[in-house]
DNA sequence: TGTACATCAGTGAACGCGCGTTCACTGATGTAC
DNA sequence: TGTACATCAGTGAACGCGCGTTCACTGATGTAC
């Protein structure tokens, strides 16, 4: 029974995991019940066996996608206490995941599919907020050692954060690969950290 | 006959133009051949004497966003020749377009009702590339005139331009009108003008 | 100016398909004695 | 160690719903004479 509990377990993170890979590759349209069940091995009606619903399945989606931001967040931290450095490394992070299809903002953005319940909308704007408050913490430090403008609210620097991101993906994504992310990042650092620093004021 | 053939000219940006706002108010997923048709007064089936498929009228939808943002960039240009004070401009005219719905990105992200099909994802690409282009002039011409660093990539500057707009927008939306659009943009600009100027070269 | 006719936007019933979901059943796994 | 039983993940057939699309038909509009 223990083991049988564990299966479950098992089988959960298996379906949600298939389930993030087919919206990171197809978007979310082609997440259906029958799409995430080929991918495990089961037949549709299986799927039920672990989710009460297809909502209930997109809510653990919504799970992993979190633990993988606060993931990048943690490891960036670690990493270096220099907040510029940390903004740097979870900036090369996030541009990783878009690189690996797409799924944060295919998701975000997906208004109907996630967002038009409204618990889900919530759900969603938490992990965006929680995302965003991490980001406004590390400006401050930099904001306290005097390594970011000081007149700079955190906040607006930090969706400006993911103004280096976001639409770069988009880009990327329509480009079918044509578009160097890569490149680009490097570049949009440069720039994002002209705004960051007011023209001068420390970091290398 | 001629004033039939105006007829169904007018029924045809009737219809566009309701799905346009359809989209723009509840999401692409909302977007339904009933929905449009209940929105001009017409049964579902009407639709069909003015467009050949769903397919057809979201084409139409696309031409009409076309149409916006040029119509954006052309008053953007129009009003000052300075290329700053165009980009501010462009700017502020794209922060009104999100505002009234968030439409540009929801159409842009909506990967499988429009990009899905590779001759639509190219139309995409092409309106955004189109858009960015104009950007990249403006930023060219700032740099020849000495106002923003040249060692700035101008596509670097351009996608970065989008970077200001898309994730604002995204957040906006989130927040159900909880979130300072304007307050943010003004911030924003300050920001990004910071990140063009490279810390201190001429305007104001 | 008036009548006959053609055109064509709009209608409503019907269809087929994809997809989420249900349900009775099966068969393997693991526990109790 | 072996047998009887309970649990529960997996199956496959079936259903209902939403939605895009078709088609024969209607009725208003405008033109020809």
């Amino acid at each position: 029974m223990a083991d049988a509990k564990l299966q479950t377990q098992v089988r959960r993170e298996q379906i949600a995991e298939a389930a993030l890979q087919l919206v990171a590759g197809e978007g979310i349209r082609r997440l259906s019940i029958a799409a995430v069940a080929r991918r495990v091995g089961l037949v549709p009606s299986g799927i039920y066996r672990h989710f009460k619903s297809k909502d209930a399945m997109l809510d653990a989606v919504l799970d992993l996608l979190d633990t993988k931001l606060q993931a990048n967040v943690e490891a960036a931290k670690q990493e270096t206490p220099d907040p510029l450095r940390r903004l740097h490394g979870l900036f090369l992070r996030h541009i990783r995941i878009i690189r690996e299809g797409q799924v944060f903002p295919r998701i975000i953005f997906s208004d109907d599919a996630l967002a038009a319940r409204p618990e889900r909308k919530n759900r969603v704007r938490r992990i965006v907020e929680d995302y965003l408050a991490e980001v406004e913490d590390m400006v401050r430090d930099g904001q306290q050692q005097g390594h970011i403008d000081r007149q700079l609210q955190p906040r607006t620097a930090a969706i400006m954060f993911l103004g280096m991101i976001i639409p770069a993906g988009v880009i990327w994504h329509l480009s079918d690969g044509g578009f160097n992310l890569t490149q680009h990042a490097g570049r949009a650092w440069k720039m994002f950290r002209q705004g960051l620093t007011g023209g001068g004021k420390g970091f290398s």
